[in-house]
RNA sequence: GGGCAGCUAGCUCAGCGGUUAGAGCAACCGGUUUACAUCCGGUAGGUCGUAGGUUCGAAUCCUAUGCUGCCCACCA
C-alpha cells in the first residue's frame, strides 16, 4: 500500500470502472422500495459553478446511501436548453465570425443553435462526472429531445383545450434588450435613485391656470392621453370634464377622475400613459381611452414621440423631455427619489411595460397545490419555505408564456392565413399542425423555457407516452424521492412542477406529487457574505478545487460548512481540511494493513471481547444510528462532523492507540484485535462511502474488503440493530472506559499545565477508594499514554502536585525545580469555582418551587451534582492543604 | 409597505425549557515512543444583539426593539 494517497489516479480510475460497469444505471427489473431524484437540469451555456457542488453532492450522497439500503435507486441526468441564454451566446459568437443573426432565416439560426449545443451541451455533465455523481447516464434527457419536447407540447395542448392557455392583448413585462416578453418572475424590483419631475400643464378652458402633476417618467408624455385626479378631491374635482394641454406633441387631453388616483401622493394628479404604465392601461380601459405606443420594441422612441425625440433611447428622451419642459417653463421642480424599478432578470436593462399579444397560462391546481404542501404530503426541508411558496400560490397571477425568441419549444398554434390572429375562429391547435399546412402559418414565437421544466419529473420518465413510461418504470420511480434545489427557484420551478403534475395526473395526492421532499439548499457566498459573480472574481474555478483536494476532500469540505438551509461562506480552508481527513482515514487504513493479514476474516471470537472493545463497538452503533438520522433529516454538516469525530478521536487517537499498547504485551491478543478492527473499519467505510466515494471505494478495494462485491456502494449497510447482534456490551463497561478517558484526559492536562513534555517520565502516586482494582487493570494504559513511570497507590501526597480524576487523587512526582505556584493558583480557582458552583445548587435544592413542580428526574439529577461536587471540593481542599 | 431568516468564543456554526453553554478553524503552550506534522497532547477565550415578561428554572417560550441579509408588493 503506498505511503501517499493519490486521489487523482485513484478518482479518475473508479470513476472509469463505475459507468463501464453500469453500476449507477437503474434496475430495468425495478423491485422493493424505489428512490430516485431528478436532477436540477443545469443550463447547457451554464460552467460548474460553486453552487453545483453542493448540490449535487447533497444528491449523490442520498442517492448512494440510499443505494447501500438496498433501495432501487433512480438518479435521472439532463440538461436545460436554456432559452434566452443559449440564443444570446449563438448571437454573440455569429456576430463574432461576420454573420448578422437578424438577417438568418429561423431555420439558418436554429441550425447553428444546435451546433453550438451539440459541441456544448454535456460540458457541464462531464464536469459533474469529476464529482463522483452517479446518476444514470444513459438516461440523459435534454429539453430539447424530441420525445421530451412532445411531452412539453402536448401540455400545451391540453392546457389549451380545457381554456386554461389564452392568446390575448395584455400589459407585458417588455426586455427591450432581448426583445421578448418576460413573466413577472424574471423581473427583480431594484430600488433605484432617479428624479421625481413635478410639472404643469395648462388648463385649455381656462387659459393662464395650470394643474400641477408628478411624474419619474417625462419621456413618456408623447404618450399621454388624459390627466386623472381623485373623484372625490376637492383640489381638483372641478375640473374633471374639462381639458389639460399636453405640451409635446401638443394636445388637448380630458381630465378624468378616476378612484385609482392617490390624493396624497405627489401632487394628486397623474398622468395617464396606457400604453406605458399598467395602472394608465387599467384607468384607460375604463375610460375608453386609446393607448399611444411612443416605443419601439428595442426601447427607443418613435415617430408618435414627435420629432425632438424620436430615435432617442428612453435614457436620452428622459433628459429631452425635462429640457423641454424647462423651455416651455413647465416645470417645477426635479427632486431626488428612491423608488423600485423592473429590471429583466437576464439582460439586466430595467423592463419596459408594453401592450403586446402574448399567451398566458391560468394557473390550473392552485387550491391542490396547496394542500399537497400544507398537508405534508410534500414535506419542505427546512420548513420556512412553505410559507413562502403558499404566499405566491395565494397571490399567483396569470403567466406569460409565450416568447420572442428562436431557440425553444414553437408554439404549436397555426394562424389561418390572412386572417384576423386575434379571433380564435382562425386558429389550430395541435401537435401535429393542420392538415391544410399551405393555408397556415405557425405561430412564430416559443415557449418560456421554465415551461417546458415544469414537466421535467413527468416528461424525463416518459409521459404521456404509455410506451416510453412503461419502459421508464414511470409507476415505479414516480413521484420520485427528493427534491434537491435552490429557494430561488422555489417559483421559476419547484411551484411549476407541482401544478403541473397535479394538472395532469390522475389519482390521491400521495400519487401524483411530482416528489415527497425537497431540500432547499443554501446558496454558496465568499467568506465575508458576499454572492459568488464573475465580475468580483470571487468564485473559485470548481475542477481547480478538485485538483487541489480530490474530488473526496471537496465533497467532504463543503458539506462540513453547510448549515442547513442556510446560505454557505465558503472558505478554501474546509476544503484543507477535508482532504486532510481524506489522508488520516488513507493512514489509519495503512496501519492496519501493515499489521498484516488475518488467516480467518472476520470471525470475531466475542469472548475475546475486552471493555474497550465494546466501547468501540457502541461508538459505531450510535454513529450509525446518527447517520441515519442526520441523513434522514438533510443534516449534512452534522453527519459529516460526527463522522470525524468519530474516527480521530474514538477510533484513532483512543482505540487504536489502545490496541497498540495490548498487542504489545499481549501477542496472542492480536488476531482478536485485528478481526474487530476490520469489521469496524469496513463498517466505517461504508458510513463515509456516500460522502467520500473515491477513497472509501479504493480502501475498500485495497483492505481486501470487495471479496463479497467489489463496489463498496452495492453493499448492503448494517443498521445498528444488526450490529447490535456482533457482541453484547455491557453498559459497566462502557461506562468504566468513559472514566479510563477521562482519568487519562486528566492526568495530560495536569502534566502539561506543570510544564512537562507529555513524553517526560514520571513517577505517580495515586489514592483510589474503590476503583484500585481499575487502576490496577489499566495501570499500562494509564503509564503507557500518559508517559508515566511508577504508578503506585499510597498513603499521603507528600506534599506533590496532584489532580483529581474520577478514579481519585493523582499524585506527581515531579523533580524540585518545577514552580508550584502556578499548580497552587489552578487549585484555588478551582476550588472556588466548585465553592460557587455548590452554593447555587445547595439554592435550588432548597428552594420549595423547585422541589414541587420539577421532574423527579431533575431533582436527582441536582443532588446527585451537588454531592459530586461536596466530594470534588473536600478531595480539592485536602490536595492544597498537602500542597499549602 | 408586508413577510422570512440571522444575530452564541477572534471567525464559521451546534445547542432551541432542566446540571457549570459546545465543536471546528484561528491564537497560544508542548510534542517525531515503529499509520499519519495533511499529525498528536494541552491551554486560553462567551453578561448567548438589547430591554421587558412568563416560569421553580430561559441562549431556548412570549412581547417590544436594534442592526444584517433575503423575498414579496402596479404610490405615478
Amino acid at each position: 500500500m503506498e505511503k501517499e494517497y493519490y486521489f487523482k489516479e485513484v478518482e479518475h480510475r473508479w470513476y472509469e470502472l463505475w459507468e463501464k460497469s453500469g453500476c449507477f444505471r437503474r434496475s430495468e427489473h425495478p423491485e422493493g422500495k424505489s428512490y430516485a431524484i431528478v436532477i436540477p437540469p443545469p443550463n447547457v451555456t451554464g460552467v460548474l459553478h460553486m453552487g453545483h457542488l453542493l448540490n449535487n453532492t447533497m444528491q449523490d450522497v442520498l442517492i448512494r446511501r440510499a443505494r447501500q439500503n438496498g433501495q432501487c435507486v433512480f438518479w435521472q441526468p439532463g440538461t436545460d436548453h436554456a432559452g434566452i441564454s443559449l440564443q444570446v451566446v449563438v448571437e454573440k459568437k455569429l456576430i463574432k465570425e461576420g454573420i448578422d443573426p437578424r438577417a438568418l432565416l429561423r431555420e439558418e439560426f436554429l441550425e447553428y443553435a444546435c451546433r453550438w449545443r451539440d459541441d456544448h451541451g454535456d460540458i457541464i455533465l462531464n464536469q459533474l462526472r469529476h464529482l463522483g455523481v452517479s446518476c444514470d447516464f444513459s438516461k440523459k434527457v435534454h429539453t430539447l429531445d424530441a420525445a421530451y419536447s412532445r411531452t412539453v407540447l402536448v401540455g400545451f395542448v391540453e392546457l389549451f383545450r380545457r381554456g386554461l392557455i389564452y392568446r390575448g392583448r395584455r400589459m407585458v413585462n417588455w426586455c427591450p434588450k432581448s426583445q421578448t416578453a418576460l413573466s413577472d418572475e424574471e423581473v427583480l424590483m431594484q430600488t433605484q435613485k432617479g428624479k421625481l419631475y413635478r410639472m404643469r400643464y395648462e388648463i385649455v378652458e381656462n387659459p393662464g391656470s395650470h394643474i400641477e402633476i408628478s411624474t419619474t417618467r417625462p419621456e413618456t408624455i408623447p404618450g399621454d392621453v388624459a390627466v386623472a385626479v381623485h373623484p372625490e378631491d376637492p383640489r381638483y374635482q372641478h375640473l374633471i370634464g374639462k381639458h389639460a394641454r399636453r405640451p409635446f406633441p401638443e394636445a388637448e387631453i380630458p381630465i378624468i377622475g378616476d378612484d385609482a388616483v392617490l390624493r396624497d401622493f405627489g401632487t394628486g394628479a397623474l398622468k395617464i400613459t396606457p400604453a406605458h404604465d399598467s395602472v394608465d392601461f387599467a384607468v384607460g380601459q375604463r375610460h375608453g381611452l386609446a393607448a399611444i405606443d411612443v416605443l419601439t420594441p428595442d426601447g427607443r422612441m418613435n415617430e408618435l414621440a414627435g420629432p425632438e425625440l424620436c430615435g432617442l433611447t428612453r435614457e436620452a428622451a428622459r433628459e429631452k423631455a425635462v429640457q423641454m419642459l424647462q423651455e416651455r417653463g413647465l416645470l417645477l421642480a426635479a427632486d431626488d427619489y428612491e423608488h423600485s424599478v423592473g429590471i429583466s432578470e437576464r439582460s439586466g436593462v430595467p423592463i419596459e411595460p408594453r401592450l403586446s399579444d402574448q399567451w398566458f397560462l391560468r394557473y390550473p391546481c392552485v387550491e391542490r397545490a396547496k394542500e399537497a404542501v400544507r398537508s405534508g404530503i410534500i414535506q419542505f426541508f427546512p420548513r420556512r419555505w412553505e410559507k413562502t411558496y403558499l404566499h405566491w400560490l395565494d397571490n399567483i397571477q396569470d403567466w406569460c408564456i409565450s416568447r420572442q425568441l428562436l431557440w425553444g419549444h414553437r408554439i404549436p398554434v397555426w394562424y389561418r392565413r390572412d386572417c384576423d390572429r386575434r379571433d380564435p375562429a382562425n386558429w389550430h391547435v395541435s401537435l401535429s399542425g393542420p392538415a391544410d399546412p399551405e393555408n397556415w402559418v405557425q405561430d412564430n414565437d416559443v415557449l418560456d423555457t421554465w415551461f417546458s421544466s415544469a414537466f421535467w419529473p413527468l416528461g424525463t420518465l416518459g409521459w404521456p407516452d404509455e410506451k416510453a413510461m412503461v419502459r421508464n418504470h414511470f409507476d415505479f420511480f414516480y413521484p420520485t424521492a427528493t427534491l434537491v434545489t435552490g429557494p430561488d427557484i422555489i417559483f421559476f420551478w419547484v411551484a411549476r412542477m407541482i401544478i403541473m403534475s397535479l394538472a395532469f395526473l390522475e389519482g390521491d395526492l400521495e400519487q401524483i406529487v411530482p416528489f415527497r421532499t425537497v431540500y432547499f439548499t443554501g446558496i454558496i457566498r465568499d467568506s465575508q457574505g458576499r454572492k459568488m459573480s464573475k465580475s468580483l472574481g470571487n468564485s473559485p474555478e470548481p475542477l481547480d478545487l478538485i485538483g487541489q483536494y480530490g474530488a473526496d476532500g471537496v465533497r467532504l469540505g463543503l458539506l462540513s460548512i453547510a448549515p442547513q438551509g442556510q446560505d454557505v461562506l465558503f472558505d478554501g480552508r474546509c476544503l484543507e481540511q477535508g482532504r486532510n481527513f481524506c489522508t488520516k482515514l488513507w493512514n489509519a487504513c495503512r496501519f492496519r494493513v501493515l499489521q498484516g493479514k488475518l488467516k480467518e476474516p472476520h470471525v470475531l471470537n466475542t469472548g475475546r471481547m475486552t471493555a474497550e472493545d465494546e466501547a468501540i463497538l457502541r461508538s459505531l452503533i450510535d454513529l450509525t444510528e446518527q447517520q441515519e438520522s442526520a441523513i434522514g433529516q438533510y443534516e449534512f454538516h452534522g453527519a459529516v462532523q460526527r463522522l470525524e469525530k468519530f474516527f480521530r478521536d474514538d477510533y484513532c487517537d483512543w482505540y487504536v492507540e489502545v490496541c497498540k499498547i495490548r498487542m504489545r504485551r499481549d501477542e496472542s491478543q492480536r488476531a482478536h484485535i485485528l478481526t474487530l478492527q476490520d469489521i469496524i473499519l469496513r463498517h466505517y467505510l461504508q458510513l463515509l462511502h456516500p460522502f467520500t466515494p473515491f477513497v472509501t471505494q479504493e480502501l475498500w478495494h485495497t483492505m481486501g474488503y470487495d471479496d463479497g462485491e467489489k463496489f463498496i456502494q452495492n453493499t448492503p449497510l448494517q443498521n445498528a440493530e444488526q450490529l447490535k447482534k456482533i457482541a453484547p456490551i455491557s453498559s459497566d463497561n462502557i461506562a468504566t472506559i468513559a472514566e479510563l478517558r477521562e482519568t487519562i484526559a486528566i492526568i495530560r492536562a495536569h502534566k502539561s499545565s506543570l510544564g512537562l513534555a507529555s513524553q517526560t517520565q514520571l513517577d505517580v502516586y495515586y489514592q483510589s477508594e474503590n476503583k484500585e482494582s481499575a487502576i490496577e487493570k489499566y495501570r499500562f494504559f494509564l503509564c503507557s499514554l500518559c508517559g508515566l513511570g511508577k504508578l503506585t497507590a499510597a498513603d499521603s501526597l507528600q506534599g506533590l502536585p496532584a489532580t483529581l480524576t474520577p478514579w481519585g487523587i493523582f499524585a506527581m512526582d515531579v523533580p524540585n525545580n518545577v514552580d508550584n505556584n502556578q499548580e497552587l493558583e489552578r487549585l484555588r480557582r478551582e476550588i472556588e469555582v466548585l465553592e460557587r458552583n455548590i452554593a447555587s445548587n445547595e439554592a435550588k435544592l432548597n428552594n420549595k418551587d423547585f422541589l414541587a413542580n420539577a421532574p423527579e428526574k431533575v431533582i436527582a439529577g441536582a443532588r446527585a451534582l451537588l454531592e459530586e461536587n461536596r466530594t470534588k471540593l473536600e478531595k480539592s481542599r485536602k490536595i492544597l492543604g498537602s500542597l499549602g
